[in-house]
DNA sequence: GCCAACGTGCTG
DNA sequence: CAGCACGTTGGC
């Protein structure tokens, strides 16, 4: 079919809504859609044309993959079972770079894109369809008459910009919802996307350059609150936060740490490479693509090439791999890339697009947009305050939403350094920092431990060296978990599976000798913040180091405040094993975030609330093996029970009896309030669980071990390892029960008062017939082979 | 014609 | 307003 893009708007609108009464009987409509209300349509629907459906490129990562079968879409899927309603593509499965489909025509010359059939690129991009995000016409730049083509064209979606037409009138795009621009899926279906804003046009091969870029927001003053409402979030000043500084309203916020495909513009900058031998020897001329960025950006790379030449010099740790102070590092990096990192991610997280579009608060003020009218590329400041803002704009934007209902009279808060060396306070319980904000913790009592104890006895108290969670500062949560609203507005873009291309484009048309399995297994060695700075050397390196395999493992630990940036940057690497233990991090980001993370089998939330920590009752929740949810605050048996009944969300068709942790192996419950209640249900409900933690337990006693090691139950065979240390009420009876656990291999029950040693040795005694024990240590019984 | 899934109206 | 439902488009 042709495109009608002459956007007959009557037509189309009687149309719609004639198909719509025939089409949709909708029998459960309320009241109100009983009488078909007129079809919306977009305000600017009557100069534009019809919205054309985008579909898949079919060859980015994210098509070449086959379902992942967990998360959401694909439930609901028949294929998988379900009931086929929902027809949404499986969220791994989402196009990153959706393209227009074939029938797509140019609505001057009726004919399709001519792009493949030129050499230069600057015909390629004037023969290429184009369509527009505002107006949505379909036309090849060359047959527009407009002389000052000044299109801006936006780079994160294939063949998409803002036409002449509509960029000269000032029109500002994705107005409503049906004008986010096309292709948009989850950020752009849902109001306020903070990822798939558009930027100002990229070089693809310089075939931008065609497009003049739309010189800067001045020409386009109006301000639209929808606008803001859609494409960015507000920046939260209602809710008593600091206002961002002007500027802060043009930063777009993207995606999370640095790992935007985007991000080759973050090249290292032809000076550096020239001047640092090592760094031209390592890397000849790799092909940046912007090497004829004004120098508005030059200081800022230069931090950039200094950091990335700084991780690489630091050889000795190439040989051995971080963690420790290294995965510190790496977590900071996570935790606040922004402001840890100089070279921070900013670049890809703060273009201020000329789409960006202004905050809610401050629509109108877009001059500061206006004073580089010709600046390539408007979206960089020195990288340290770019952090610093986004890492603000973002805080507050979570605090914003969760906060701003009744809220007005707040305090703000302290979000951001004042410095840059000070660190982020908000969020930490910590020291003297700690004030009251968590009176209520202060008196509180769990597990008859009173919350000082409970929260820094590991380290402090208990002579056992746990190496688990050693809860010295539990950050402070904000009065209620940040309800991250926005996170559905972040394109989830799925973590690069096999990243292009195999070697290292050169500038002068060649490739790098080595090869990019080689380059992975150097950046294996490196540490995820090494990673992170690696990523912004160039394109090519940006989309290895995203690799999931070199983030099987992330760690927010002790993370002070989680953020919409972080949480997507998370779900972008997909890793197996994700400890969020003491942060803040909310129920809705939790829940947002573990329905994402299909292949997640380790998770760890030690130390958060119970409020977020009950985002895995509703969610649809990965099938771990681990769960660590060790001093979780306010879990108690009810809790447990809600953790293990069936999801939540049991609409025909999706039905799920089976309990969602069924596949849990490892289970920390340290220092939680639970009785055998909970037990019981564990037992039952978690058949293979092989490593149960209830150190710290205080409800926990000889029942207890009887109930999980009494005939019929499954944990007497499948549990392996036991740690009962810090149990007070169980005594040396239980012992006896754990003679009838097959496979049980070890038994801690260190300091448990009423163990004796002397019980312990008879244990190892009785069983020495079949089953050779030990005592690692004292109360501490151990299979010997 | 079938199937996947985009885009958007509607509901709770 | 988030999430669901579904008409309809697009590919094959």
């Amino acid at each position: 079919m042709a495109l009608s893009l002459s956007g007959d708007d009557e037509e189309y609108d009687s149309e719609s809504e004639q198909q719509r009464a025939a089409n949709r009987p909708k029998p459960k409509m309320g009241p109100a859609a009983a009488t078909p209300a007129p079809v919306k349509l977009p305000s600017n629907r009557s100069s534009s044309g019809a919205r054309r459906r985008r579909t898949r490129c079919r060859k980015c990562e994210a098509c070449l993959r086959t379902e992942c079968g967990e998360c959401h879409f694909c439930k609901d899927m028949k294929k998988f079972g379900g009931p086929g309603r929902m027809k949404q593509s499986c969220i791994m499965r989402q196009c990153i770079a959706p393209v227009l489909p074939h029938t797509a025509v140019c609505v001057v010359c009726k004919e399709a894109g001519k792009e493949d059939t030129l050499e230069e690129e600057e015909d390629k991009f004037n023969f290429m369809l184009m369509e527009c995000s505002i107006c949505n016409e379909i036309v090849h730049p060359n047959c527009l008459k407009v002389s000052d083509a000044s299109g801006v064209v936006n780079d994160e979606l294939p063949n998409c910009w803002e036409c002449p037409k509509c960029n000269h009138a000032g029109k500002s795009g994705k107005v409503l919802k049906q004008k986010r621009g096309p292709g948009f899926k989850y950020a752009s279906n849902l109001p306020g996307s903070l990822l798939r804003e558009q930027k100002p046009l990229k070089e693809e091969g310089d075939a931008s350059s065609a497009a003049k870029r739309r010189p800067d927001r001045e020409e386009t003053p109006r301000y639209r609150p929808e606008e803001s409402l859609h494409r960015q979030p507000p920046l939260l000043s209602p809710c008593n936060l600091p206002r961002p500084r002007p500027e802060d309203k043009l930063r777009k916020k993207r995606k999370l740490f640095d790992d935007d495909d985007d991000d080759d513009d973050l090249g290292v900058r032809k000076k550096e490479r020239s001047d640092d031998p090592y760094f031209s020897k390592l890397l000849p001329q790799i092909k940046t693509e912007e090497d004829d960025e004004d120098a508005y950006e030059e200081h800022n790379d230069e931090g950039r090439a200094h950091h990335f030449r700084s991780a690489l010099e630091r050889k000795g740790r190439f040989g051995d791999a971080e963690e420790d102070g290294e995965d510190k590092d790496s977590k900071n990096e996570l935790l606040n890339p922004f402001i840890k990192t100089p070279i921070g991610d900013s670049d890809q997280s703060l273009c201020s697009s000329p789409q960006a579009g202004p905050s809610s608060e401050g629509g109108s003020e877009t001059q500061e947009k206006g004073p580089r009218p010709k600046a390539r590329r408007k979206r960089r400041l020195p990288n340290r305050e770019l952090s610093r803002e986004l890492s603000k704009a973002l805080n507050q934007e979570i605090q914003k939403t969760d906060d701003c209902p009744a809220n007005e009279n707040r305090q703000p808060l302290k979000v951001e350094p004042e410095t840059e060396n000070e660190e982020p306070k908000r969020l930490f319980r910590n020291g003297t920092e700690l004030g009251d904000q968590r009176p209520h913790l202060k008196t509180k009592e769990m597990n008859g431990t009173p919350w000082e104890l409970r929260h820094f006895y590991p380290s402090q108290i208990t002579p056992l060296g746990f190496n688990r969670s050693t809860p010295t500062n539990r950050p402070v949560p904000p009065h209620s978990p940040p309800k991250c609203v926005q996170m559905e507005r972040h394109v989830i873009r799925p973590p690069p599976i096999s990243p292009p291309p195999d070697r290292l484009p050169l500038k002068d048309g060649k490739t790098h000798v080595i090869q990019r399995e080689v380059w992975m297994k150097v950046f294996g060695y490196l540490t995820h913040q090494e990673l992170c700075v690696c990523m912004r050397v160039c394109k090519t390196w940006n989309r290895w180091c995203c690799d999931k395999r070199l983030w099987t493992k992330i760690d927010l630990n002790r993370c002070t405040s989680i953020t919409p940036l972080m949480l997507s940057g998370v779900v972008r690497r997909q890793p197996v094993s994700l400890d969020l233990s003491w942060t803040n991090i909310s129920k809705k980001q939790l829940s947002w975030l573990i329905n994402r993370l299909p292949g997640l089998r380790v998770l760890k939330l030690s130390g958060c609330s119970w409020a977020a920590v009950s985002a895995l009752c509703t969610s649809s929740c990965p099938l771990l093996r681990t769960l660590d949810v060790q001093w979780v605050e306010g879990l108690k048996d009810a809790q447990m029970r809600d953790l293990l009944s069936p999801p939540t969300d049991n609409r025909p068709g999706q039905l799920d009896n089976r309990c969602k942790l069924r596949n849990v192996e490892d289970l920390r419950l340290a220092g939680l309030d639970i009785t055998d209640t909970s037990l019981r249900l564990i037992s039952r409900q978690m058949p293979l669980l092989s490593n149960l933690d209830l150190s710290y337990c205080n409800h926990i006693n000889d029942q207890s071990v009887n109930l999980l090691t009494a005939a019929g139950t499954t944990t007497r065979d499948s549990l392996t390892e036991i740690n009962l240390s810090v149990c007070n009420r169980v005594t040396d009876h239980s012992l006896n029960f754990f003679k009838r656990c097959g496979s049980i291999c070890q038994i801690d029950l260190r300091f448990c008062k009423q163990v004796t040693k002397t019980a312990c040795e008879r244990f190892i005694a009785e069983m020495s017939v079949s089953v050779p024990f030990r005592l690692k240590e004292e109360k501490l019984l151990e299979k010997s082979s």
